[in-house]
DNA sequence: GAAAGCACCTGACGGC
DNA sequence: TGCCGTCAGGTGCTTT
């Protein structure tokens, strides 16, 4: 599935392919995939057609273009189209003469470039993903609301509430240890919170709390300082590793979210090992197996040994 | 108000 | 071979 370095990938191909160019046509052969977008299909396309995609932007797992009705006037954008890829979503920059992908739910079409294609299509096998036009609002802290090209403090409305992720150079630690503390619950619930910090989920807070040899069920509140800073060094060290591979397998065209191949060519220590051994013990001659358990109706994978369960564990 | 539970969605897979 | 149940999980809404 996607995951915040993913995502990040396909930021920089959108930012190359569809920056600047303007908005000609935009079809919907699935509604369901902007749901979002209360107002239906026609005020979606309405909002959307003769307006220049100005930059793309990325704060977690949210993506978004601000948009311009009249790119030769400088001014701060209004709206943008926002884009989740949910599980199973990709944007895809190709010709329209390409055939139609079987989940093909969007098409943009854009004005022709000499070098590029002039279809974005919007494609999600499981529909959790989805695209949707609103307001910018100011961030609420004065800065930039996320990577991308422009420096406008400014975050869709319906992402203003979530933290910024561990790769932001805004990211704040003492904030983000602050809130923890202040809150009663797990560790890993936490962490798949996108208002405590956003672009975690079920494969890096398990990859995040095995490097930090922190339980899933470690109550926030008893978090020291040097604990939440082992957690977010973690989770950015493994989401740059992937990252790095990700950029290196990068298909500039498809813009590349192809969540399985980017997924196992990662290195991970936890996820998914379930009954293997424990990279860490197996280097100190231990036999250690990790372990899946059943948590927030997902699975989370643990090794007993090096990620004990704290007796006043929050489940 | 905070915290936890659950629905959304479809393809893969295992069991019968 | 075909049917059925289970599983995967990010987000937002509902319930406790």
């Amino acid at each position: 599935m996607p995951e915040l370095p993913e995502v990040e990938v396909v930021r920089r191909g959108l930012e190359r392919w569809v920056a600047g160019r303007r908005i000609v046509d935009v079809s919907v052969p699935d509604p369901r995939s902007i749901r979002r977008h209360s107002l239906g299909v026609e005020d979606f396309r309405g909002n959307l057609i003769g307006t220049t995609v100005l930059d793309v932007v990325r704060r977690g797992k949210f993506l978004w273009m601000p948009l311009s009705d009249d790119p030769s006037v400088s001014d701060t954008p209004h709206t943008a189209l926002v884009a989740h890829l949910g599980m199973s979503g990709q944007l895809l920059v190709e010709s329209p003469e390409q055939p139609h992908e079987k989940h093909l739910k969007v098409r943009l079409s854009f004005s022709s470039r000499a070098d590029a294609p002039e279809e974005l299509r919007f494609v999600d096998q499981r529909i959790f993903g989805g695209l949707f036009v609103t307001s910018l609002v100011p961030t609420a802290d004065g800065l930039p609301g996320g990577a991308g090209v422009s420096d406008w403090a400014l975050i869709p409305e319906e992402a203003a509430h979530i933290g910024r992720d561990p790769l932001d150079p805004h990211f704040d630690i003492e904030a983000l240890h602050q809130k923890l503390r202040a809150r009663k619950t797990g560790i890993k619930r936490a962490l798949l919170d996108q208002a405590f910090v956003s672009g975690i989920g079920n494969i890096y807070a398990d990859e995040a709390l095995w490097a930090a040899k922190m339980h899933y069920a470690r109550p926030t509140e008893t978090l020291r300082r040097p604990d939440t800073e082992r957690i977010i060094y973690a989770s950015r060290d493994v989401m740059s590793r992937a990252l790095d591979a990700g950029g290196t397998s990068f298909d500039s065209l498809y813009v590349n979210v192809n969540g399985a191949s980017g997924y196992f060519s990662r290195s991970l220590n936890a996820y998914g090992r379930e009954g293997e051994l424990c990279h860490r013990c197996e280097g100190l001659g231990l036999s250690t197996r990790i372990r899946r358990d059943t948590f927030m109706n997902r699975s989370s994978y643990s090794c007993p040994v090096c990620q004990p369960k704290p007796r006043n564990a929050r489940m």
